[in-house]
Order: structure tokens, then C-alpha cells, then sequence
DNA sequence: CGACTTGTTGACTCCGAAGTGTACTTACCG
DNA sequence: CGGTAAGTACACTTCGGAGTCAACAAGTCG
């Protein structure tokens, strides 16, 4: 299906292997998740046997674990939040990690976040950015529940646009962390102007822009 | 776990069962998605044996598609897109699927989408809805990628900021939906402004929102 | 009442995938 | 050149969940 190897396998040693496994994994659960991929799968993205698998990790669990945690690193490493909260240069992390593993991204934000045993980790790194947007958020708008509305949907509309702009080809990398900031900004305002009830002629612009 | 029932389970009519069986079944798959999802969790839901279910459905995958044809069809009702496009009555059509069954909206989009083998169905509709954005947003963008980029993300975020408005005890039902298109709206606006070369001071504006 | 239908229980088969062991090759490195 | 580590082949065991069957219990309706 993908470029099998029917060959013996060029030989690794140990740690760059273990990489490549997990970079295979990654690839390989960020098609279908953890359920719905078998260890033969990977074995295969990786053009290996099966049996090789377990001389790295001691379980499937095991092995998706490292998979999360070593892109949660990735993540935790380019998105430093200084307590700062939700700013451009958090932007600018997630999309670098994205840039970085794509299937990482994916997996992480559109499968293991809906993952029960698993959610635990990704869901406590996404409530950190949305408490700091939070934060952010209340201060101007004064309805709690639409803020905490709004600092709910504020990363995940990051993370759609950044998952959009991969699906797209990553058109014009230089000025993808813009036009993703402002799309967010662009829901922040709404949820501003929102809350002064509807200053804008929204209805019409809708309408009206074709 | 639930509100289990060790009693011998009171009787219905086979259409009602039936029906009852769906709605626990996208209760259940909503959880975590076909392959994590067992028969049994779906009978323990239903309050019944995993026998029953075979007197209403040829297999798991026979009720997984029942499942997500009914919400589908539930969505085509509410959101008919007469070729006019992704309109205001489209957010509204989506809102009021999603008040009808969070867990059938829930189970399509963050679930349904992602599974190669069901993903079909559910990812025409969205292509539908889409290609409509496209139809909207190319007339304002100039940029075709960009404008690609946005009539995807557009749907996405309508979506996205339902879900969460779900999540946040779905405050406010009455203006819900004028929240979500202003969302959208700012998406979209974003795609405008980022065209022209970022004329707006988003740098400021997100730095300086606290 | 008596038949039918909905339900339960507990057994059973089947299959795919997880996980293990052993014996056999072969590349690489000191 | 020889040993070790990386890799293969294949033959398992185990396990959970899908799918089936038969016997039995109890509401409901003619």
C-alpha cells in the first residue's frame, strides 16, 4: 500500500531506530488512532517486523505513549508559556510544531484529545493555553460564560486553522502565523462585539458578500 | 458506572427499541468512536443484553451506519443548503442539530470524520457546505489559496464554536447563534484583512489585550 | 387462556490482534 | 576475524470482542 520493503532492512542503531519507529507510529496512529491501528501497521510504515516493536517498547500502550509524550514535548518546547497566556508567540509554537510533525499534530489535537485513557496529558497542555486566554478574554468581556465561551474556542480555532492550512498544502508559510492570529482575534472580536449585542450589521454582511 | 440496571429490563415495542437502542448507541460511540466502543458498553447504556442488539441490527458496523444515517439525516433536515450556500440559516440549521443530540453532533464530527471507512458520508456533507463557503469567500478574496484555506476553515469553526458552546452548558440558547456566525464572520474577515497585507495592528491588538 | 413477542442467561465458535519464545541470518565494529 | 547487536521467520499462547444458538421467563394482545 505504501512503499513496502521486501527487502532485509537496513540496519539501525538502537536509539535511531527507536526514532524511526516512533516517527512511523505517529504516522500510522494519526490515520485512524490508537483503536484502530495494530502494532502491524506500524511495523509495516516503519518496514519492519512486528516482533522488532517489542524490543523498544514493552506495549502498544506503551509505545503510544512515548508517541504523545515525545510530541507534547515538541509542543511544550516551542510554546514556553511564561505565564504570559495566550500571545503571537504561542502562535508562532504551535504552528512550528506542526511544521515539524504534521501527523504529530494531528494525532495529538483530532484523535488522542478524544481518546479517554489518553486525554489526560494533551487536555491538561490545551487547558493551560485556555485558562491564559481566559485571562486575556475576561478582561474585555465582562459575561463570564461568553468568556469562558470564547477562551474555549480560541485555541481550538488555532488548531483548526493551522490543521486547515496543512490540509491546504501549507500555502505561503511566511504569513500563515498572521493570517492564523487573526483569525483568532477575528473570533475574539466576535465574541466582544457580541456582548454588546450586535453592534455590527453581521446578518448583513453575511448575506450580502457574494 | 452509569445508572445500570440489574432488573429484567422493561418491554417496548420493536420500532421504539429500536430507536432507544440508536440513541444509546450514539451516547456510547460518542464516548470514544467505533473501534474503542463495544457492544457490550452499547447494551449496558440501552439497559439491555448484547443479544437484543442483533434482533435490531445485522452487525456493529450495520448500527454504527443507522447511527450516523440518522444523524445525518437529521442534519440534512435542519440544514438544507438550497445551493445558496453557507448562509446564516446553515449556523442555525447546524445549532438546532446540535440541541437535538450533542452526542449524535459530537459523534460526527469529532469521531465519524476521523474513520476512514465512515468518514464518506459525513465528509460530502462537509465538502457540500464547504465548496459553498468557497463560492462566498472567493468573491471577497482575491487569493485563491487563501480563499481555499478560509471556505474550509469557516464550517470548521461554526462547528468548533457549537461544540464548545456545548461544553459550556449551552449559555444564552437565544443568542448562541448570532455568536457563532459573528465567529465565523471573524474568520473570514481575518482571510480578508491577512490578504491585503495585514492592515490592521493584530500584533498590538493581541499583545495588548489584557 | 394461549400464542406471540420481548426479554434474559449462559453457553459456544470464530477471528484478529496483542504479546512471547526460539532458532536462524547478517551487518557492523572493535 | 570474530562477537555482538539488529533483524527475520514462524510458531505459538492469550485475550477480548463479534457473532450465534438454545432454553427459559414474562409481559401483552387476540
Amino acid at each position: 500500500m505504501i512503499g513496502e520493503k521486501p527487502l532485509p532492512a537496513r540496519r539501525l542503531p538502537r536509539a535511531q531506530r527507536r526514532d524511526q519507529i516512533l516517527a512511523a507510529a505517529t504516522e500510522a496512529f494519526a490515520r485512524s488512532g490508537f483503536a484502530a491501528t495494530s502494532l502491524d501497521d506500524i511495523a509495516a510504515e516503519a518496514g519492519i517486523t512486528r516482533v522488532i516493536l517489542y524490543r523498544h517498547f514493552d506495549s502498544k500502550t506503551d509505545m503510544y505513549q512515548a508517541v504523545l509524550d515525545r510530541m507534547c514535548a515538541r509542543l511544550d518546547a516551542n510554546v514556553e508559556e511564561p505565564v504570559g497566556g495566550f500571545t503571537d508567540a504561542s502562535v508562532d509554537g504551535l504552528l512550528a510544531a506542526a511544521i515539524e510533525s504534521p501527523a504529530g499534530f494531528r494525532l495529538l489535537f483530532q484523535h488522542a484529545l478524544r481518546e479517554p485513557e489518553f486525554k489526560e496529558r494533551i487536555e491538561k497542555f490545551r487547558a493551560d493555553i485556555t485558562a491564559a486566554a481566559y485571562l486575556q478574554i475576561a478582561a474585555v468581556v465582562p459575561d463570564r460564560a461568553l468568556a469562558r465561551w470564547a477562551a474555549q474556542l480560541a485555541p481550538v480555532v488555532a488548531i483548526e486553522a493551522i490543521i486547515a492550512w496543512l490540509d491546504a498544502g501549507q500555502p505561503d508559510p511566511a504569513k500563515a502565523a498572521a493570517r492564523i492570529r487573526q483569525a483568532v482575534m477575528g473570533v475574539i472580536g466576535a465574541a466582544v462585539a457580541s456582548d454588546v449585542d450586535c453592534p455590527l450589521p453581521h446578518h448583513a454582511r453575511m448575506e450580502g458578500i457574494s
